[in-house]
RNA sequence: GGCCCCGUCGUCUAGCGGUCUAGGACACCGGCCUUUCACGCCGGCAACACGGGUUCGAGUCCCGUCGGGGUCACCA
């Protein structure tokens, strides 16, 4: 290498960069065996690729001199260098790194995301490994049922900015508005919760056809519907997500609903609110006093079900909360979900009637 | 340690000398809505690292200090 002097060059991002040529080692370029290292093999391939642009993370600026020499040494035209800042672990400056998992759990947030993308995989079985099924691999996303867009959205705003108020993209937007000279120097840390408010919004906008589209194979995998799924389980699959609505977060989280593709006889009870709710004295025949309403209630839709209740509550002289809990916990199992009406109006009266029946009969 | 980079709310950022009593978003905290959850709506908290200059005037320019980070392989 040069023993003095300075490296001299125009980075896209910092501006203008000098490097003393004293302060480089000489570097080994290629072993004993031919084999060549990577800063000679990168730098003869994008000679060779015609490359005009490096864009590259912010580590590598520290190599430039020496790549530079190379290209030099071997009259190579040299290109266009950008060093983007890296991206940071969440709450510091550090480096991310996908070595350091463990550390991030301890994040809450990091730790979160963590935890719905576990629950996502073991309802759909998916077999997982920690080391790469995790929020800093981008594997995890797609496995998770995340929006390719809400992720590139996302990312775009990591260490750039069109101006004060612009947040939203679509790919068209980002590839006519993204410059360099817009790119922050520092690092920008990986928010995870700012990431999921960008998938929540972008979910929220999805058509519904897509959304089915999205969410049908995790009912595959899971066992749910057939692949493909029929014609009825489809139909089923679109109700399901009109009546989730925004409770579908991630497409996976088509499996939080099972108790719409399961038998009346295997669906599963939340044991601990089921107990506190039914415990209540007079809760069972509460339920079962509405429950005969139900029976011949026609049309057994959302609304006529409401306006039953609601009757029902009206001359029991009761509160709405009073029942529409165990009547919940009857037909769906759980205590939350989508709204009780939707989710009887979705199951239909023999459905409903038939898991009530056996709720009632686990507490008789 | 050498070399290099960076430094505005907790986080992502706007700001390129006066329009900044510093704007937006996520998060957070109140309230409303409500059958649960989610959504939605309204309101609130919250930052220019510090010290010197330059200037009529500095978050914005210069210097220093402090702080954070990257990189120093016959890895890529």
């Amino acid at each position: 290498m040069h023993r003095e002097g300075f490296c001299r060059f125009p980075d896209l991002i910092r501006g203008p960069m000098e490097f003393a040529w004293s302060n480089e080692q000489d570097h080994v370029i290629q072993r004993a065996d031919g084999t060549c290292l990577y800063h000679l093999a990168n730098v003869v391939d994008d000679a060779d690729f015609r490359i005009t642009h490096v864009i590259r993370a912010e580590e590598h600026l520290s190599n430039t001199p020496r790549q530079i020499f190379i290209a030099q040494g071997l009259g190579f035209s040299l290109p266009q260098y950008a060093h983007l800042p890296y991206v940071a672990e969440p709450g510091s400056s550090n480096k991310l790194s996908k070595r350091k998992l463990n550390q991030y759990l301890k994040n809450q947030d990091f730790k979160k995301l963590c935890e719905h993308g576990q629950q996502v995989a073991s309802a759909a079985r998916m077999a997982t490994s920690p080391d790469t099924f995790n929020p800093v691999i981008v594997d995890f996303y797609r496995a998770v049922g995340y929006l390719p867009d809400a992720i590139l959205n996302y990312l775009v705003l990591l260490g750039w900015s069109l101006d004060d108020r612009t947040e939203t993209f679509t790919r068209e937007e980002m590839v006519r508005h993204f410059s360099l000279d817009r790119v922050n120097k520092g690092p920008a840390s990986f928010d995870p919760q700012k990431l999921w408010a960008f998938q929540c919004r972008y979910m929220q906008a999805l058509p519904a056809p897509e959304k089915c589209d999205m969410v049908s194979p995790y009912l595959q995998r899971a066992g749910l519907v057939g692949t493909p799924a029929s014609d009825g389980e489809r139909h089923r699959i679109e109700r399901v997500v009109e009546a989730a609505g925004d409770r579908i977060k991630t497409a996976g989280d088509i499996l939080e609903f099972t108790e719409f593709f399961v038998s009346d006889a295997d669906l599963q009870f939340d044991e601990k609110a089921f107990t506190k709710r039914f415990s209540q004295p007079g809760a069972a025949d509460l339920l079962r006093r509405f429950r005969d309403r139900l029976v011949q209630l026609a049309p057994f839709d959302a609304a006529a079900t409401e306006a039953a209740l609601r009757q029902f509550v009206d001359e029991e002289q009761i509160k709405i909360g009073d029942v529409i809990h165990l009547l919940r916990l009857a037909v769906t199992g759980k205590s939350v979900g989508v709204g009780m009406f939707d989710a009887m109006a979705l199951l239909g009266r023999d459905h409903s009637i038939a898991r009530i029946d056996r709720a009632l009969a686990r507490v008789s």
